[in-house]
DNA sequence: AATAAATGAATGAACATTCATTTATTTTAC
DNA sequence: GTAAAATAAATGAATGTTCATTCATTTATT
């Protein structure tokens, strides 16, 4: 049972960065949605930032099982980038929590060099398919960068613009027309 | 000489952010920075929210203007389109600054809903060109979002890369391509 | 009875803002 | 031209608030 309160203190900083925002996150609030005394977070955690450290280290691995999961081997590499982009937009859409936390972590004072790397790293299966496809001469010669700057970038993007009710991700035409797009910038072309 | 010492001010918040953070900037460093006492600040400010706003209206505005040069009359879309995409690349790259400070204001308490969508509004020229590009059926019918994904969103991150020294955007060949890519993402193509 | 878990009031540090006082600049008077 | 007076600009110590963290005490479990 030791696991209950340390996730409901887990899922309580979750809720309330997306709901007021890092900036008015206090201890306080975090223990009084988890239902437990202030006193009580430092049993589980040593303190705010190790906190936030730990939740971004459950958010990351969630989403990768999720992108993971995605992927089938032997199946065309257009087949399998198509599903684990949808993957990573559905995670989101069924998460929106978890991006919306992913997003200001990146610019906590509690992040680390090392961290930061994980942010990017997140779509790091996408990014080894993309090396075979480069061998296959099917994904363009592009800089790692590059790569990751059409995918990741653009996707952080449409989701943050979905959360904002831009434009809908939850219909499939949206979102094949954003990956088709994606996958255009990425392969080689014959124009 | 009014405007020395308010723009001091200002120039310091855009140093301090970058160098330590949204999360530690404080009225006292504001001021010790700019070679001022705490309290002249508020001579210039009403607060530390109105310093902020009025700082990201600068950063905003001059970000815009330098956009706006690059832009031709009669000129083919394309030369437009990446001589407005250069322009804000190199804009970035000649103030690091400014993009850390636009970044993290995203998040920042101080943020109102219209200021929210200023924010993707920075590239509003290009997507104006965009519409007549989609009506030469140069250009995909995109989604506007989607649009603003593939481009707004792949150029703040690859800018994120470049800061991060991931990649050197200071070599044309790494611009170019690019630029290129996010052209096959948005144009129509005959594979 | 002993140990572990949880509590929440108390502590102290950080920090935005205020305002009484000082310093600089401008205006007036001769 | 200069001294005095008036106004404006600037200062930074003091104030009050917020908030993370601690720890003596209480409650639950073994």
């Amino acid at each position: 049972m030791i696991r209950n309160k340390r996730n409901a203190i887990l899922k309580s900083v979750l809720k309330l960065v997306n709901r007021q925002g890092f900036y008015h996150l206090n201890m306080k609030s975090i223990a009084q949605e988890a239902g437990v005394a202030a006193g009580t977070i430092y049993l589980y955690f040593k303190g705010k930032e190790d906190l936030i450290n730990a939740l971004y280290a459950m958010t990351a691995e969630e989403f990768n099982q999720a992108i993971l999961e995605a992927y089938e081997e032997g199946r065309p590499l257009q087949a399998n980038f198509f599903a684990m982009l949808d993957a990573a937009v559905m995670f989101y859409l069924k998460n929106p929590d978890h991006f919306s936390f992913v997003e200001q972590y990146t610019y906590a004072p509690f992040l680390f060099k090392e961290n930061q790397d994980m942010n990017f790293s997140l779509l790091l299966p996408i990014y080894k398919m993309m090396a075979q496809g480069k061998a296959l001469r099917l994904i363009k010669p592009l800089d790692e960068s590059v790569l990751l700057a059409l995918i990741h970038g653009s996707l952080n993007t449409i989701i943050k613009l979905h959360l904002a009710r831009k434009t809908n991700l939850r219909k499939e035409s949206t979102r094949k027309e954003f990956y088709n797009a994606v996958w255009d910038a990425v392969t080689v072309t014959k124009k």
